[in-house]
RNA sequence: GGAAAGGUGGCCGAGUGGUCUAAGGCGGCGGUCUUGAAAACCGCUGUAGGGCUCCGCCCUACCGUGAGUUCGAAUCUCACCCUUUCCGCCA
Protein backbone atom coordinates (compact mmCIF):
# COMPACT_ATOMS: atom_id res chain seq x y z
CA UNK A 1 0.00 0.00 0.00
CA UNK A 2 1.37 3.35 -0.99
CA UNK A 3 1.37 6.23 1.47
CA UNK A 4 -1.44 8.67 0.64
CA UNK A 5 0.81 11.49 1.87
CA UNK A 6 3.38 10.58 -0.76
CA UNK A 7 0.75 10.42 -3.49
CA UNK A 8 -0.52 13.82 -2.40
CA UNK A 9 2.94 15.35 -2.13
CA UNK A 10 4.56 13.94 -5.24
CA UNK A 11 1.96 12.59 -7.67
CA UNK A 12 4.37 12.80 -10.61
CA UNK A 13 6.80 10.42 -8.93
CA UNK A 14 3.98 7.88 -8.56
CA UNK A 15 2.72 8.52 -12.10
CA UNK A 16 6.16 7.81 -13.57
CA UNK A 17 6.47 4.64 -11.48
CA UNK A 18 3.10 3.37 -12.72
CA UNK A 19 3.98 4.07 -16.34
CA UNK A 20 7.32 2.31 -15.95
CA UNK A 21 5.48 -0.73 -14.66
CA UNK A 22 3.02 -0.66 -17.52
CA UNK A 23 0.12 0.37 -15.27
CA UNK A 24 -2.56 2.87 -16.20
CA UNK A 25 -1.90 6.04 -14.16
CA UNK A 26 -5.52 7.22 -14.47
CA UNK A 27 -6.59 6.14 -10.94
CA UNK A 28 -4.10 8.66 -9.61
CA UNK A 29 -6.19 11.70 -10.56
CA UNK A 30 -9.25 10.07 -9.12
CA UNK A 31 -7.36 9.41 -5.89
CA UNK A 32 -6.18 13.02 -5.63
CA UNK A 33 -9.71 14.34 -6.21
CA UNK A 34 -11.23 11.96 -3.64
CA UNK A 35 -8.52 12.90 -1.15
CA UNK A 36 -9.48 16.58 -1.36
CA UNK A 37 -13.16 15.69 -0.93
CA UNK A 38 -12.38 13.44 1.96
CA UNK A 39 -10.49 16.05 3.90
CA UNK A 40 -13.10 18.74 3.43
CA UNK A 41 -15.82 16.40 4.70
CA UNK A 42 -13.72 15.43 7.70
CA UNK A 43 -13.12 19.07 8.61
CA UNK A 44 -16.85 19.85 8.52
CA UNK A 45 -17.79 16.63 10.29
CA UNK A 46 -15.27 17.09 13.11
CA UNK A 47 -16.54 20.63 13.60
CA UNK A 48 -20.12 19.39 13.98
CA UNK A 49 -19.09 16.62 16.34
CA UNK A 50 -17.19 19.06 18.52
CA UNK A 51 -20.29 21.23 18.70
CA UNK A 52 -22.53 18.28 19.54
CA UNK A 53 -20.16 17.00 22.23
CA UNK A 54 -20.05 20.41 23.86
CA UNK A 55 -23.78 21.07 23.74
CA UNK A 56 -24.67 17.54 24.86
CA UNK A 57 -22.65 18.11 28.00
CA UNK A 58 -24.53 21.35 28.61
CA UNK A 59 -27.87 19.60 28.12
CA UNK A 60 -27.02 17.20 30.91
CA UNK A 61 -26.71 20.13 33.29
CA UNK A 62 -29.69 22.19 32.10
CA UNK A 63 -32.59 22.92 34.47
CA UNK A 64 -34.80 25.02 32.19
CA UNK A 65 -37.02 22.56 30.35
CA UNK A 66 -37.87 24.80 27.38
CA UNK A 67 -34.24 25.71 26.77
CA UNK A 68 -33.29 22.08 27.13
CA UNK A 69 -35.85 20.89 24.58
CA UNK A 70 -34.73 23.59 22.15
CA UNK A 71 -31.12 22.44 22.38
CA UNK A 72 -32.10 18.81 21.98
CA UNK A 73 -34.04 19.66 18.82
CA UNK A 74 -31.08 21.62 17.51
CA UNK A 75 -28.67 18.78 18.20
CA UNK A 76 -31.01 16.34 16.54
CA UNK A 77 -30.59 18.35 13.33
CA UNK A 78 -26.82 18.45 13.83
CA UNK A 79 -26.89 14.69 14.31
CA UNK A 80 -28.78 14.24 11.06
CA UNK A 81 -26.16 16.26 9.22
CA UNK A 82 -23.38 14.22 10.81
CA UNK A 83 -25.09 11.02 9.64
CA UNK A 84 -25.22 12.34 6.08
CA UNK A 85 -21.57 13.35 6.14
CA UNK A 86 -20.62 9.97 7.65
CA UNK A 87 -22.36 8.10 4.86
CA UNK A 88 -20.65 10.27 2.26
CA UNK A 89 -17.29 9.83 3.99
CA UNK A 90 -17.63 6.04 4.19
CA UNK A 91 -18.35 5.91 0.48
CA UNK A 92 -15.37 8.10 -0.41
CA UNK A 93 -12.99 6.27 1.90
CA UNK A 94 -14.06 2.90 0.50
CA UNK A 95 -13.38 4.12 -3.05
CA UNK A 96 -10.10 5.68 -1.99
CA UNK A 97 -8.98 2.53 -0.23
CA UNK A 98 -9.88 0.36 -3.19
CA UNK A 99 -8.00 2.60 -5.61
CA UNK A 100 -4.89 2.92 -3.45
CA UNK A 101 -4.89 -0.80 -2.67
CA UNK A 102 -4.80 -1.52 -6.39
CA UNK A 103 -1.59 0.47 -6.92
CA UNK A 104 1.62 -1.56 -7.03
CA UNK A 105 4.76 -0.66 -5.10
CA UNK A 106 7.13 1.98 -6.46
CA UNK A 107 10.18 0.40 -8.12
CA UNK A 108 13.56 0.95 -6.48
CA UNK A 109 15.85 3.26 -8.51
CA UNK A 110 18.10 0.26 -9.18
CA UNK A 111 15.30 -1.65 -10.90
CA UNK A 112 15.89 -1.40 -14.65
CA UNK A 113 13.09 0.26 -16.59
CA UNK A 114 11.71 -1.91 -19.36
CA UNK A 115 8.47 -2.86 -21.13
CA UNK A 116 8.93 -6.64 -20.96
CA UNK A 117 11.02 -9.44 -19.50
CA UNK A 118 13.72 -9.07 -22.15
CA UNK A 119 14.86 -6.03 -20.17
CA UNK A 120 15.71 -8.09 -17.11
CA UNK A 121 19.43 -7.84 -16.46
CA UNK A 122 21.64 -10.86 -15.85
CA UNK A 123 23.77 -9.76 -12.92
CA UNK A 124 26.06 -12.77 -12.89
CA UNK A 125 26.33 -16.38 -13.95
CA UNK A 126 27.99 -18.96 -11.71
CA UNK A 127 29.24 -22.25 -13.12
CA UNK A 128 28.70 -25.15 -10.76
CA UNK A 129 31.44 -27.63 -10.05
CA UNK A 130 29.39 -30.45 -11.51
CA UNK A 131 30.94 -31.59 -14.82
CA UNK A 132 28.84 -30.90 -17.90
CA UNK A 133 27.07 -34.04 -19.18
CA UNK A 134 28.75 -35.80 -22.11
CA UNK A 135 25.60 -37.61 -23.25
CA UNK A 136 22.07 -36.71 -24.26
CA UNK A 137 20.31 -35.95 -20.97
CA UNK A 138 16.65 -36.95 -20.82
CA UNK A 139 14.10 -34.44 -19.57
CA UNK A 140 12.95 -35.18 -16.01
CA UNK A 141 9.47 -36.31 -17.05
CA UNK A 142 11.01 -39.03 -19.13
CA UNK A 143 13.64 -40.18 -16.66
CA UNK A 144 11.19 -39.78 -13.77
CA UNK A 145 8.65 -42.10 -15.34
CA UNK A 146 11.35 -44.49 -16.52
CA UNK A 147 12.63 -44.82 -12.95
CA UNK A 148 9.07 -44.98 -11.61
CA UNK A 149 9.67 -42.11 -9.17
CA UNK A 150 7.20 -39.71 -10.82
CA UNK A 151 3.67 -40.80 -11.76
CA UNK A 152 1.96 -38.18 -13.88
CA UNK A 153 -0.97 -40.36 -14.96
CA UNK A 154 -2.14 -41.12 -11.47
CA UNK A 155 -1.69 -37.49 -10.45
CA UNK A 156 -4.10 -36.58 -13.24
CA UNK A 157 -6.44 -39.38 -12.17
CA UNK A 158 -6.59 -37.96 -8.67
CA UNK A 159 -6.76 -34.24 -9.36
CA UNK A 160 -6.44 -33.45 -13.06
CA UNK A 161 -3.81 -31.71 -15.09
CA UNK A 162 -0.81 -30.15 -13.32
CA UNK A 163 -0.82 -32.74 -10.56
CA UNK A 164 1.54 -35.68 -10.10
CA UNK A 165 2.55 -38.30 -7.60
CA UNK A 166 6.10 -38.84 -6.33
CA UNK A 167 7.03 -42.42 -5.56
CA UNK A 168 9.65 -43.99 -3.31
CA UNK A 169 13.02 -42.36 -3.72
CA UNK A 170 11.45 -39.52 -5.67
CA UNK A 171 9.31 -38.56 -2.68
CA UNK A 172 12.27 -39.19 -0.44
CA UNK A 173 14.52 -36.91 -2.51
CA UNK A 174 12.07 -34.04 -2.18
CA UNK A 175 11.60 -34.59 1.54
CA UNK A 176 15.36 -34.73 1.99
CA UNK A 177 15.75 -31.46 0.10
CA UNK A 178 13.20 -29.77 2.34
CA UNK A 179 14.89 -30.92 5.53
CA UNK A 180 18.33 -30.01 4.21
CA UNK A 181 17.21 -26.53 3.10
CA UNK A 182 15.60 -25.83 6.45
CA UNK A 183 18.79 -26.89 8.25
CA UNK A 184 20.83 -24.67 5.95
CA UNK A 185 18.57 -21.71 6.76
CA UNK A 186 18.99 -22.29 10.44
CA UNK A 187 22.75 -22.30 9.94
CA UNK A 188 22.35 -18.96 8.13
CA UNK A 189 20.43 -17.42 11.03
CA UNK A 190 16.77 -17.96 10.15
CA UNK A 191 14.31 -19.23 12.74
CA UNK A 192 12.04 -21.98 11.45
CA UNK A 193 8.30 -21.45 11.52
CA UNK A 194 5.55 -23.97 10.84
CA UNK A 195 2.52 -22.07 9.59
CA UNK A 196 -1.16 -22.49 8.74
CA UNK A 197 -1.63 -23.37 5.07
CA UNK A 198 -5.07 -21.75 5.06
CA UNK A 199 -5.53 -18.13 6.12
CA UNK A 200 -8.12 -15.40 6.34
CA UNK A 201 -8.81 -12.77 3.69
CA UNK A 202 -7.13 -9.93 5.58
CA UNK A 203 -3.90 -11.93 5.76
CA UNK A 204 -3.89 -12.37 1.99
CA UNK A 205 -4.64 -8.68 1.56
CA UNK A 206 -1.69 -7.78 3.77
CA UNK A 207 0.77 -9.58 1.54
CA UNK A 208 -0.74 -7.95 -1.56
CA UNK A 209 -2.35 -10.95 -3.35
CA UNK A 210 -5.85 -9.65 -2.63
CA UNK A 211 -7.91 -8.10 -4.05
CA UNK A 212 -6.06 -7.90 -7.35
CA UNK A 213 -4.89 -11.51 -7.77
CA UNK A 214 -7.78 -13.51 -6.40
CA UNK A 215 -8.06 -15.41 -9.70
CA UNK A 216 -4.81 -17.17 -8.96
CA UNK A 217 -5.83 -18.35 -5.48
CA UNK A 218 -7.79 -21.30 -4.14
CA UNK A 219 -10.56 -20.36 -1.77
CA UNK A 220 -12.76 -22.32 0.60
CA UNK A 221 -16.10 -20.55 0.43
CA UNK A 222 -17.63 -22.26 3.46
CA UNK A 223 -15.05 -21.09 5.95
CA UNK A 224 -13.72 -18.16 3.91
CA UNK A 225 -10.19 -19.59 4.02
CA UNK A 226 -7.58 -18.95 1.35
CA UNK A 227 -4.99 -21.60 0.53
CA UNK A 228 -1.56 -20.03 0.73
CA UNK A 229 0.08 -19.40 -2.67
CA UNK A 230 3.41 -18.94 -0.84
CA UNK A 231 4.62 -18.90 2.77
CA UNK A 232 5.20 -15.18 2.26
CA UNK A 233 1.47 -14.68 2.90
CA UNK A 234 1.23 -16.15 6.42
CA UNK A 235 4.71 -14.82 7.24
CA UNK A 236 3.56 -11.28 6.43
CA UNK A 237 0.48 -11.84 8.56
CA UNK A 238 2.47 -13.23 11.46
CA UNK A 239 3.20 -9.83 13.00
CA UNK A 240 0.31 -7.85 11.52
CA UNK A 241 -1.07 -5.10 13.75
CA UNK A 242 1.93 -5.42 16.04
CA UNK A 243 4.47 -2.86 17.15
CA UNK A 244 7.77 -4.68 17.39
CA UNK A 245 10.72 -3.88 19.61
CA UNK A 246 13.36 -2.23 17.39
CA UNK A 247 16.12 -4.02 19.30
CA UNK A 248 14.66 -7.39 18.30
CA UNK A 249 15.04 -6.60 14.58
CA UNK A 250 15.78 -8.03 12.17
CA UNK A 251 13.48 -11.02 12.44
CA UNK A 252 14.67 -13.74 10.07
CA UNK A 253 12.28 -16.61 9.39
CA UNK A 254 12.36 -19.76 7.33
CA UNK A 255 9.29 -21.83 6.63
CA UNK A 256 8.33 -24.87 4.62
CA UNK A 257 4.84 -24.82 3.13
CA UNK A 258 3.04 -26.23 0.16
CA UNK A 259 1.95 -23.51 -2.26
CA UNK A 260 -1.39 -23.59 -4.07
CA UNK A 261 -1.86 -21.74 -7.34
CA UNK A 262 -4.65 -21.89 -9.85
CA UNK A 263 -2.35 -20.81 -12.69
CA UNK A 264 -5.37 -19.56 -14.61
CA UNK A 265 -3.28 -16.89 -16.27
CA UNK A 266 -1.00 -19.44 -17.86
CA UNK A 267 -3.36 -22.19 -18.98
CA UNK A 268 -1.63 -24.33 -21.56
CA UNK A 269 1.84 -23.10 -20.64
CA UNK A 270 4.42 -25.43 -19.09
CA UNK A 271 1.87 -28.23 -18.71
CA UNK A 272 4.51 -30.91 -18.95
CA UNK A 273 6.55 -32.19 -16.04
CA UNK A 274 7.06 -30.72 -12.61
CA UNK A 275 7.68 -27.17 -13.67
CA UNK A 276 4.33 -25.57 -13.01
CA UNK A 277 1.90 -27.47 -10.80
CA UNK A 278 -1.19 -26.33 -8.93
CA UNK A 279 0.44 -27.57 -5.75
CA UNK A 280 4.14 -27.35 -5.06
CA UNK A 281 6.43 -27.23 -2.07
CA UNK A 282 8.74 -24.41 -1.13
CA UNK A 283 11.10 -23.40 1.62
CA UNK A 284 10.79 -19.68 2.10
CA UNK A 285 13.04 -17.07 3.71
CA UNK A 286 11.55 -13.94 5.21
CA UNK A 287 12.95 -10.86 6.92
CA UNK A 288 11.45 -8.00 8.92
CA UNK A 289 13.96 -5.19 9.24
CA UNK A 290 14.43 -1.53 10.03
CA UNK A 291 14.06 0.58 6.87
CA UNK A 292 17.74 1.48 6.65
CA UNK A 293 18.77 -2.20 6.91
CA UNK A 294 16.49 -3.81 4.36
CA UNK A 295 18.85 -3.55 1.41
CA UNK A 296 21.59 -5.22 3.40
CA UNK A 297 19.29 -8.15 4.12
CA UNK A 298 18.16 -8.29 0.50
CA UNK A 299 21.77 -9.07 -0.41
CA UNK A 300 22.08 -11.54 2.46
CA UNK A 301 18.97 -13.43 1.36
CA UNK A 302 20.18 -13.52 -2.23
CA UNK A 303 23.53 -14.84 -1.06
CA UNK A 304 21.84 -17.42 1.17
CA UNK A 305 19.61 -18.66 -1.66
CA UNK A 306 22.60 -18.90 -3.99
CA UNK A 307 24.47 -20.90 -1.37
CA UNK A 308 21.84 -23.63 -1.77
CA UNK A 309 22.71 -24.09 -5.44
CA UNK A 310 26.43 -23.70 -4.79
CA UNK A 311 26.37 -26.62 -2.36
CA UNK A 312 24.54 -28.69 -4.94
CA UNK A 313 27.20 -27.78 -7.51
CA UNK A 314 24.64 -26.48 -9.97
CA UNK A 315 25.09 -23.77 -12.58
CA UNK A 316 22.87 -20.76 -12.07
CA UNK A 317 22.47 -17.13 -12.95
CA UNK A 318 21.12 -14.12 -11.09
CA UNK A 319 18.77 -11.69 -12.77
CA UNK A 320 17.66 -8.26 -11.70
CA UNK A 321 14.04 -7.93 -12.78
CA UNK A 322 12.94 -4.90 -14.77
CA UNK A 323 9.88 -2.79 -13.96
CA UNK A 324 7.58 -4.81 -16.24
CA UNK A 325 8.43 -8.14 -14.59
CA UNK A 326 8.46 -6.90 -11.01
CA UNK A 327 5.85 -8.37 -8.67
CA UNK A 328 3.03 -6.17 -7.36
CA UNK A 329 4.43 -5.73 -3.84
CA UNK A 330 8.14 -5.60 -4.70
CA UNK A 331 10.34 -2.59 -5.25
CA UNK A 332 13.32 -4.68 -6.32
CA UNK A 333 13.63 -8.39 -7.13
CA UNK A 334 16.44 -10.78 -7.94
CA UNK A 335 15.53 -14.03 -9.65
CA UNK A 336 17.82 -17.02 -9.47
CA UNK A 337 17.64 -19.44 -12.38
CA UNK A 338 19.29 -22.83 -12.42
CA UNK A 339 20.47 -24.49 -15.62
CA UNK A 340 18.90 -27.82 -16.42
CA UNK A 341 20.27 -29.75 -19.39
CA UNK A 342 17.24 -32.03 -19.96
CA UNK A 343 14.65 -29.33 -20.52
CA UNK A 344 17.48 -27.11 -21.78
CA UNK A 345 16.36 -24.02 -19.98
CA UNK A 346 17.10 -21.74 -17.08
CA UNK A 347 14.55 -22.54 -14.39
CA UNK A 348 13.46 -19.89 -11.92
CA UNK A 349 13.99 -21.50 -8.52
CA UNK A 350 14.10 -18.39 -6.37
CA UNK A 351 12.83 -14.88 -6.28
CA UNK A 352 14.25 -12.54 -3.66
CA UNK A 353 12.45 -9.25 -3.09
CA UNK A 354 12.53 -6.17 -0.96
CA UNK A 355 8.99 -4.80 -0.58
CA UNK A 356 10.09 -1.85 1.54
CA UNK A 357 7.16 -0.71 3.69
CA UNK A 358 4.53 -1.74 1.12
CA UNK A 359 3.41 -4.92 2.89
CA UNK A 360 4.07 -3.38 6.30
CA UNK A 361 1.50 -0.70 5.51
CA UNK A 362 -1.05 -3.22 4.26
CA UNK A 363 -0.53 -5.56 7.21
CA UNK A 364 0.17 -2.77 9.70
CA UNK A 365 3.54 -3.97 11.02
CA UNK A 366 5.48 -1.36 12.96
CA UNK A 367 8.43 -1.06 15.28
CA UNK A 368 9.71 1.36 17.87
CA UNK A 369 13.40 2.25 17.94
CA UNK A 370 13.21 2.87 21.67
CA UNK A 371 10.69 3.32 24.40
CA UNK A 372 8.56 6.38 23.78
CA UNK A 373 9.76 6.75 20.19
CA UNK A 374 7.23 7.04 17.40
CA UNK A 375 6.12 3.76 15.83
CA UNK A 376 7.46 3.37 12.28
CA UNK A 377 6.65 0.88 9.55
CA UNK A 378 9.14 -1.97 9.17
CA UNK A 379 10.47 -3.23 5.88
CA UNK A 380 9.70 -6.79 4.79
CA UNK A 381 11.63 -9.05 2.45
CA UNK A 382 10.94 -12.47 1.06
CA UNK A 383 12.95 -14.98 -0.87
CA UNK A 384 12.46 -18.53 -2.01
CA UNK A 385 15.04 -20.86 -0.64
CA UNK A 386 14.11 -22.76 -2.83
CA UNK A 387 11.10 -23.90 -4.84
CA UNK A 388 11.19 -27.70 -4.67
CA UNK A 389 9.88 -29.04 -8.00
CA UNK A 390 12.30 -27.04 -10.10
CA UNK A 391 15.17 -27.93 -7.81
CA UNK A 392 14.07 -31.54 -8.29
CA UNK A 393 14.14 -31.05 -12.07
CA UNK A 394 17.66 -29.63 -11.86
CA UNK A 395 18.87 -32.58 -9.79
CA UNK A 396 17.17 -35.24 -11.93
CA UNK A 397 18.74 -33.74 -15.04
CA UNK A 398 22.13 -32.48 -13.83
CA UNK A 399 22.86 -35.59 -11.76
CA UNK A 400 21.57 -37.98 -14.39
CA UNK A 401 23.96 -40.79 -15.43
CA UNK A 402 24.24 -42.33 -18.91
CA UNK A 403 22.60 -45.51 -17.57
CA UNK A 404 19.53 -43.56 -16.45
CA UNK A 405 20.27 -43.58 -12.73
CA UNK A 406 20.44 -40.44 -10.62
CA UNK A 407 23.37 -39.71 -8.32
CA UNK A 408 22.16 -38.17 -5.07
CA UNK A 409 24.07 -34.93 -4.37
CA UNK A 410 26.56 -35.50 -1.59
CA UNK A 411 25.07 -32.96 0.80
CA UNK A 412 21.68 -34.68 0.53
CA UNK A 413 22.80 -38.25 1.14
CA UNK A 414 22.29 -38.19 4.93
CA UNK A 415 18.81 -36.78 4.33
CA UNK A 416 17.75 -39.04 1.45
CA UNK A 417 19.38 -42.23 2.67
CA UNK A 418 20.97 -43.44 -0.56
CA UNK A 419 23.81 -42.48 -2.90
CA UNK A 420 22.14 -43.50 -6.10
CA UNK A 421 18.55 -43.69 -7.34
CA UNK A 422 17.94 -46.60 -9.77
CA UNK A 423 14.19 -46.87 -9.31
CA UNK A 424 11.37 -46.20 -6.91
C1' G B 1 -21.87 -29.25 16.48
C1' G B 2 -24.14 -28.12 21.83
C1' A B 3 -23.74 -25.37 26.62
C1' A B 4 -21.67 -21.67 29.81
C1' A B 5 -18.48 -17.59 30.91
C1' G B 6 -15.86 -13.72 29.01
C1' G B 7 -13.33 -9.67 25.45
C1' U B 8 -11.72 -2.18 28.64
C1' G B 9 -4.90 1.24 27.40
C1' G B 10 2.06 -2.14 27.23
C1' C B 11 -0.07 -5.55 31.43
C1' C B 12 -3.71 -6.29 35.60
C1' G B 13 -8.31 -4.28 36.62
C1' A B 14 -12.78 -0.76 38.05
C1' G B 15 -16.62 1.29 35.48
C1' U B 16 -24.54 -0.48 33.84
C1' G B 17 -26.87 6.60 30.00
C1' G B 18 -24.41 12.92 31.28
C1' U B 19 -16.97 16.72 33.56
C1' C B 20 -15.27 9.10 31.16
C1' U B 21 -10.97 14.32 29.77
C1' A B 22 -11.77 5.80 31.38
C1' A B 23 -10.60 5.21 38.47
C1' G B 24 -6.79 2.40 40.85
C1' G B 25 -2.50 -0.60 40.45
C1' C B 26 1.83 -2.65 37.80
C1' G B 27 5.51 -1.66 34.20
C1' G B 28 8.25 2.16 31.62
C1' C B 29 10.40 7.26 31.04
C1' G B 30 11.84 11.99 33.34
C1' G B 31 12.63 14.66 37.92
C1' U B 32 13.35 15.66 43.48
C1' C B 33 16.21 13.46 47.39
C1' U B 34 21.12 10.42 47.74
C1' U B 35 28.38 9.61 47.54
C1' G B 36 25.70 5.82 44.50
C1' A B 37 21.51 2.72 44.51
C1' A B 38 16.91 1.40 46.71
C1' A B 39 12.66 3.47 48.98
C1' A B 40 9.53 7.66 49.05
C1' C B 41 7.42 11.73 46.52
C1' C B 42 6.16 14.68 41.86
C1' G B 43 5.25 14.70 36.58
C1' C B 44 4.66 12.10 31.93
C1' U B 45 2.71 7.65 29.23
C1' G B 46 -1.42 4.46 23.13
C1' U B 47 -3.20 4.38 17.81
C1' A B 48 -5.29 6.78 13.61
C1' G B 49 -7.28 10.99 10.99
C1' G B 50 -7.77 16.31 10.38
C1' G B 51 -6.49 21.51 11.29
C1' C B 52 -3.16 25.46 12.79
C1' U B 53 0.30 30.76 14.09
C1' C B 54 3.63 23.22 13.10
C1' C B 55 10.42 21.70 18.11
C1' G B 56 4.24 22.77 19.94
C1' C B 57 -1.10 23.42 20.31
C1' C B 58 -6.29 22.33 19.08
C1' C B 59 -10.25 19.13 17.24
C1' U B 60 -12.26 14.18 15.94
C1' A B 61 -12.44 8.90 16.26
C1' C B 62 -11.00 4.36 18.82
C1' C B 63 -13.31 0.19 25.42
C1' G B 64 -13.54 -7.34 20.26
C1' U B 65 -16.09 -5.98 15.05
C1' G B 66 -20.32 -3.96 12.56
C1' A B 67 -25.13 -1.95 12.60
C1' G B 68 -28.95 0.45 15.72
C1' U B 69 -31.49 3.46 19.90
C1' U B 70 -30.34 8.55 22.04
C1' C B 71 -29.36 15.53 22.31
C1' G B 72 -25.45 12.29 24.47
C1' A B 73 -23.11 5.11 24.53
C1' A B 74 -17.41 1.62 27.39
C1' U B 75 -22.48 1.45 29.55
C1' C B 76 -28.85 -0.05 26.27
C1' U B 77 -30.52 -3.34 21.58
C1' C B 78 -29.31 -6.72 17.44
C1' A B 79 -25.89 -9.50 14.49
C1' C B 80 -21.15 -11.32 13.98
C1' C B 81 -15.97 -12.53 15.41
C1' C B 82 -12.58 -14.31 18.92
C1' U B 83 -10.94 -16.56 23.68
C1' U B 84 -11.59 -19.94 27.83
C1' U B 85 -14.06 -24.17 30.17
C1' C B 86 -17.27 -28.44 29.78
C1' C B 87 -19.83 -32.02 26.46
C1' G B 88 -19.80 -34.42 21.53
C1' C B 89 -16.51 -35.90 17.48
C1' C B 90 -11.51 -36.95 16.12
C1' A B 91 -5.33 -37.98 14.18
Amino acid sequence: MLDINLIRKDPDLVRTALLNRGYDPAPLDEILALDVQRRSIIARNDELRALRNEVSKQIGRMKDVAEREAKIAEMRRVGDEIDLLDAELRKIEAQLHELIASLPNLPDPRTPIGPDESHNVVVREERGWLPAPTFDVKPHWEIGEQLGIIDFERGVKLSGTRFYVLNGWGARLQRGLIAWMLDLRREQGYVERYLPFMVRSDVVFGAGQLPKFRDNLYHDAEEDFWFVPTAEVPLTGLHSAEILDGNALPLLYAAYTPCFRREKMSAGKDVRGLKRGHQFDKVEMYAITKPEESDHYLEKMLHDAEETLRRLGLTYRVKLLCTADLGFAARITYDIEVWSPGVREWLEVSSVSNTGDFQARRANIKFRRERGAKAEFVHTLNGSGLALPRTMIAILENYQQPDGSIVVPEVLRPYVGTDLIRGA
